[in-house]
DNA sequence: CAAATATGTGAACATACACTCATGTATTTG
DNA sequence: CAAATACATGAGTGTATGTTCACATATTTG
């Protein structure tokens, strides 16, 4: 797979409201599937969809805890990229 | 319009890989449609499509010069970006 | 063990979009 | 002016994908 089909693929992951919209939450602390939802008002399977593709994309990372299963970003990188395209934007 | 859907839409310009393949090129020196075209084996209403998304994203400029039309990056502000997802994909 | 809770997943549906094709516009050239 | 060149654009088409819905799995609780 090319370069560009590559760093497509990773942009593609942060193209969406909703992924974008979890990034910022596990931002701040951990947060399992059920409270993301309700701080979002999707359904749970709506976020466990979007947390597949963001675990695929290896930006979160999790622990199970009981029924619970506690998401986390799996570094401070791509906070970093989130911030400075914010700042962007704000042109 | 919400802060994630305005970054969504950003990080979507950045998702295709024709649209990073003319970003890369741009990156070195400015050029036409027609040479961009030739460059990346495409059709040249191909790439004024893509070449359009990237107006409309404020990350091109462009000048006339007789038939021709010669585009550049908008600033250097992309390349930085750029630069920082292809390191953080070498993992 | 049975019911409830938390999460994961496949299929379906609606929407978005990248490229092609046909066509339009502007500029140059003969 | 007529033909050719360079680019732009709208419609159409195939593909990708976000959410819903139904259902499956795993853990806890009574």
């Amino acid at each position: 797979m090319g370069k560009a089909q590559k760093m497509g693929e990773f942009f593609n992951v942060l193209s969406d409201p909703t992924r974008l919209r979890l990034i910022s939450l596990l931002a701040e602390e951990e947060f399992c599937v059920c409270d993301l939802a309700i701080q979002l008002e999707m359904t749970d399977s709506a976020i466990s969809h979007q947390l597949r593709a963001l675990r695929a994309a290896r930006l979160v990372s999790y622990r199970k805890l009981g029924r619970q299963v506690f998401y986390r970003l799996h570094d401070q990188h791509v906070v970093d990229l989130y911030r400075t395209v914010h700042e962007h934007l704000k042109e």
